[in-house]
DNA sequence: GATGAATGAGTCTTCATTCAT
DNA sequence: CATGAATGAAGACTCATTCAT
């Protein structure tokens, strides 16, 4: 039978993806069978190719696009003319406020990544370098100002990002403590551990 | 762990885990099959069942045991008179050695957590539940004497443990930095984290 | 055979055609798919069925337009008046010079012989039949005109037909040798094996 | 379940050669499935993987050992010390004798060089070439002895190979006429498309 | 008449697992 | 305890074909 009235092919393009998501980030990329992303939404696995020409480049399109976006709401959010202390802060809440909203496909992005071949990977992983060199210029040039004591802004780098991305293992929309509140407590700690200064 | 002379077959299975981690750390757990296992260490697939009954039972002996190597490590470390401060610290340092000296135990311990079936699920989450709540406890004894500044010890649990495990992500036995050293700017940025009081 | 102005549709068909012609006689008509042959003429697999029912259909389509073009070429040219010695001689030319011209086709009609339906075999058996039946209705003649010396002439049929055949395999229009002195060739070496006497 | 009591390796091996080279020649090898060879011996498809690596190693050990028993044979009948005359003769009878015998080897051999992967067609085209100079050395050396009169040597040796090869087409072990017959046929018919001297 | 989306069956191949030897 | 051969299910992907638009 051909197509069912109605259904345009973005639609279900879309549909997949969401399906796709989903089903990575519960199972993993390997263990998720291009069957069972078609059951979700009621299509035939063989119809998913009509989209996608493998299931390899579904995943680079979910992270790849994660990463775009990412990137993009963080364009329009940065203000490089903040002093590195209100810099920090707005990163901070930033980061979480973001990544909460998109906990799969922030699972997806850090556990599928062996999963990229080659190629994708390098496109993958350049992306999150251009997003984590925002953190990391905030702390050179807090550090150089002398507005924060980090020994070693690399390390200081990725342990702030390990902090901050560590939330989204954990966070519930309807859990104890509301999302302000966690990224206060986020912006103390992560203040502490750069070793800002009062004022 | 010498073996004695003779117990050809523990060998084996020894060789067949240290295959199975390390092919499940590059490409994950649902990616390897019997056969790539076997072949490894020059083993058809189905020699590997006279040692392990299912590729599950392999994925939860590894997980299990390592959890359960680094809780007796940690037990036989910890020293519950510590005052909080030096508790921490002390911890810190315990959990950068040990998890940076088994980074693939550490890494398919979170990554392959989604690959266990239920029972075993919930047995891994326990033994992990167990070795962080050493921390909480430190952190919440910190705070009750005004030693640390934590508004909220379950989060900075989760945080510091977050932050802390990142290490594994990046560290090289040649790296630019020496594990002391690592360990050294941690302290550092956890104290602050925390917000320890200078003494 | 001219197309009138705005007979698209005859063109396309055409167009499906030729390029099915081409691909079955490379690759095989099981190994083409109907996303071949439309991609090689760009179009999409589904509008081919707008020209023909199905993919056997196409198949047949070749085979038995082929097999009828050469035999109306064939009933245009024979001339039944002809003695023995020179209506073979004739057959011989037609039919190198026909069969070279179109190799494809002349090779799909033996190749694909297998991939067609019970009734389409039989059909383009029973035309393959009259035609050989041409040689071998001249082989009986000078076989009892006593001027060919022909044990057996169902075999020598066969036989002629299998050597004027093969030409197709090898003969390139820009080869070391011209069509008339590759006829020539022919004429002599089956000359001989019919045992023709030299006057 | 496992091995069935009894089965060797080889053994199996050889009844899936069998299969294979018999629905190949009936079906063609872009039309035969895996499924169907296994379902043709009483095995699933997967087990034939324990003994050939893919489909087309299939058909290449198929044509291959098919080439080279063809050539063993002939090298073990082949006297190169007998005049041309008496070598043409041996030739034919040879070609005839031991090719109405593997008739779906030769006929797959035909069919199938388009579906062997362009190393395997090569090695399949060097085992023809040197089977074919046989007959070539054969009508070169008759040609300068004057004893055939043969134009261009090439083309004839691709003549009767193809007129030889042709009676595989429709031999039967049970028809009209006897091997012994058919091969006086072609002798017949071949010492005179070569032009023989009658002494 | 063409497109693009769909179906359902099929492709080759791999999988975890079993078991006679 | 290992091998090698087997099963039956499943993997990603392609196929001929259909049909609303």
């Amino acid at each position: 039978m051909a197509r069912k009235v109605g259904s345009i092919g973005a639609e279900t393009a879309d549909r997949v993806r969401l399906a796709a998501l989903s089903l990575f980030a519960r199972y993993g990329y390997a263990a998720v069978s291009m069957r069972q992303i078609g059951r979700e939404i009621g299509l035939q696995a063989g119809a998913i190719y009509n989209h996608f020409p493998t299931k390899q480049h579904l995943l680079r399109g979910l992270m790849v696009e994660h990463m775009e976006r990412l990137l993009t709401a963080w364009e329009a959010e940065r203000d490089d003319n903040l002093p590195p202390r209100e810099a920090l802060v707005a990163f901070v809440r930033f980061h979480i406020r973001y990544h909460v909203k998109c906990g799969e496909e922030v699972f997806i992005s850090y556990m599928e990544l062996r999963n990229l071949e080659e190629q994708n990977f390098v496109e993958v992983e350049e992306l999150r370098r251009r997003y984590e060199h925002s953190l990391r210029s905030i702390l050179e040039a807090g550090t150089e100002a002398r507005v924060f004591t980090v020994s070693d802004p690399r390390v200081a780098t990725m342990a702030v990002i390990a902090m901050l991305t560590g939330v989204t293992n954990w966070y519930r929309t309807d859990g104890r403590l509301s999302l302000d509140e966690i990224e206060e407590l986020y912006v103390r700690m992560i203040s502490g551990a750069v070793g800002m200064k009062e004022n």
